[in-house]
DNA sequence: ACCTCAATTTAGGCTGGCCTAAATTTTACC
DNA sequence: GGTAAAATTTAGGCCAGCCTAAATTGAGGT
């Protein structure tokens, strides 16, 4: 549980991130996502659908959608946590692995004026330490043609592009079998059974195992 | 009115300044300190004083004091506070009347981790850019013969040390008049009746005059 | 079509921290 | 030493956001 209530920009995250395969945001998805109780997210949703201007569309019984004013908060938030992950990553020497919770703070605490300058002292990125795209200031998001590794048939070349960052020791087994951001491998054969994909990493002679839950954490970009 | 309530470390903080001089925090100064009703002040010292420890020594009608534990819990949050100042100021490029606020919201998000590597950073300073003392790591402070400029008599000489932070319209007419950290001065004269000092700065010619609220918000270092 | 069950919402309640107004105590002055 | 003013506390409420338990509803299997 964490050790205090998820904010407005919290909840619009979360439906963010929820609702990006173009369903509803669940009720229940939403609470286990925030941490809280099913009941609470339905009296919060309430709110953030009356609040004026309107921040999400909710549909008894049928989830939550971001209206264009809410997605612009849930992006700018998600710029300034980006910004703050590749931040403390680059100047203050943080592991790729540990930046994540710092953000999730920090991104309720900046002012507008540090993230400019922050942006403006990394040379306005683009892109995230998890390879993950930054929200430009106008909030439109940068390309990439990134899928997840579960997706790739053997035989495939491809790279890197971004791993989720939600847990860390996900990250530091990813870390340890050298998949970072950036590495190009081969798909060098997929068994349908139990989903494992075996990798050759560039540059290696040995093949990498990775399970069918690694593999959706992992998001590549295939050669065509 | 600020947006949002105080929290323990703020009462702790106001407690600790208030308390400076050896006296008491009387609830309606920090009610004001803190932009809250006294009511509330009231409400919040019991709360603190039967916190597990003890956070605060309260006695009805007669103010507040920190107990060790609370002074800590102070001490601590000044150190972030003012890490965060110079921090601001030397990484990000803010102005010094800049700071303040930011180091206010931030102080509350950042982990011991990130005091650590900020600090680090830094290279452990033991002064903020207001020339404030930051606590080390171990909470104590290091020492300056620092003295409010109201104090400074008719004739003697003296360098400006620190200067208060709270208000940024202070802070940017003592940039105007030159009054920064480090610069040494020569009092010219005192008028008792509305208590003004004039200052000769070192360098310069003309005598620059100091009315009794600035020369309370300026401390100095006085030649012996 | 129905029925069960999982998902969701409603109802009712709690806590923390704020507020105002009224009561009380201290202080300070004559 | 008495009293008016100032400071403080008490009393009583409000609000946001959380919780649990009970009621409702939609959806998939038969």
């Amino acid at each position: 549980m964490p050790d205090t209530s998820p904010s407005v920009q919290d909840y619009l995250k979360a439906i963010y991130r929820l609702t990006r395969d173009g369903r509803q945001a669940a009720t229940n998805r939403l609470a286990a996502a925030l941490g809280v109780a099913p009941a609470s997210v339905t009296g919060m949703l309430k709110r953030l659908a009356s609040e004026q201007p309107p921040l999400v569309v909710y549909r008894r019984r049928r989830g939550a959608t971001l209206t264009p004013a809410g997605e612009r908060i849930a992006l700018a938030t998600l710029r300034r946590h980006r910004l703050l992950e590749l931040f403390l990553v680059r100047v203050l020497g943080y592991g790729w692995d540990e930046v994540h919770e710092e953000a999730e703070r920090l991104e309720h605490a900046i002012s507008a004026r540090m993230e400019a300058r922050i942006a403006r002292l990394l040379g306005e990125p683009a892109f995230d330490p998890h390879g993950h795209p930054i929200p430009a200031p106008d909030l439109t998001l940068p390309l990439s043609r990134a899928v997840p590794l579960a997706q790739a048939a053997a035989g495939v070349r491809g790279r890197i592009v971004s791993v989720s960052d939600a847990d860390p020791a996900v990250l530091r087994r990813l870390s340890a079998l050298g998949l970072l951001p950036g590495v190009g491998f081969t798909v060098v054969q997929r068994t349908a059974g139990d989903n494992l994909a075996y990798l050759r990493v560039e540059g290696s002679a040995e093949a990498v195992v990775i399970g069918p839950a690694l593999a959706e954490a992992i998001f590549v970009e295939l050669d065509t």
